[in-house]
DNA sequence: TGCCAGGCCGGGT
DNA sequence: ACCCGGCATGGC
């Protein structure tokens, strides 16, 4: 009886298979929390086009976005769908970075927990978006969790698939090295397999290079 | 053409 | 403490 693939056996049968990431993909920090607020529930494909809208209107920028008005706001980032919903969510959140005189370093160098806890304070900031703030663009040591990891895990029997967010979190960012690069670069490879074979309705397990770990 | 995509909130049980 | 409807565009 062989126990099941350990969490840095599927990191490493990832990392062989497709090769190092550079995620998240943004040039710059701002950059990050805006799309990580963009693509709830959305995919990349229609962020990158909010994201461009702002970027060439030159404002992917704190400050300069936090003047804007909300309905044109909410024009800009249109191609990322749910853009009303969205816009205030961005709203909201850029006035917490204003109360943070907009000093994202400043932001870096606070308590991870205590920052979690004043991001999930936002409207439209939930776990994984405050999550993915505090690994990607202020490299706390945070596990990100999404739907790609739960379906990746459950699929390969390592978890149920009703698991709740934070035990999810915690069966991950336990078994590891909590080094903000490990993580950085797990959560990345989880979205690449799962863009690529481990879609809702169509995996493809044949095609998967995880498909052997299946084997219990 | 319907289903899906890197969630989250607010109201109801 | 769950459970659910709503939110919206673009690609396959």
């Amino acid at each position: 009886m062989k126990r099941g693939p350990r969490l840095m056996d599927l990191y490493r049968a990832m990392l062989d298979a497709l090769g190092p990431s550079r995620w998240w993909p943004a040039d710059t920090p701002f950059e990050v929390m805006v799309g990580a607020i963009l693509t709830q529930n959305t995919s990349w494909a229609n962020v990158a086009k909010a994201l461009d809208n702002l970027r060439s209107a030159d404002l992917l920028d704190p400050a300069r976005l936090h003047g804007l008005e909300l309905d044109e706001l909410a024009e800009r980032i249109r191609p990322a769908g749910y853009f009303r919903l969205k816009a205030q969510r961005l709203k909201h959140y850029l006035d917490f970075l204003a109360q943070a005189d907009f000093d994202l370093t400043a932001l870096a160098e606070r308590d991870t927990l205590a920052l979690r806890e004043d991001l999930l304070a936002v409207r439209g900031i939930g776990p994984e978006t405050a999550d993915s703030i505090l690994l990607y663009a202020l490299g706390h040591p945070v596990f990100v969790v999404d739907a790609y990891t739960r379906r990746i895990a459950s699929r390969h029997g390592l978890v149920p698939e009703d698991i709740d967010y934070h035990e999810l979190q915690s069966f991950f960012a336990d078994a590891l090295d909590p080094d903000p690069g490990l993580f950085n670069e797990y959560h990345a490879l989880l979205v690449r397999v799962g863009h690529t074979w481990c879609k809702k309705t169509k995996p493809d397990c044949v095609a998967c290079p995880l498909g052997p770990l299946l084997e219990t």
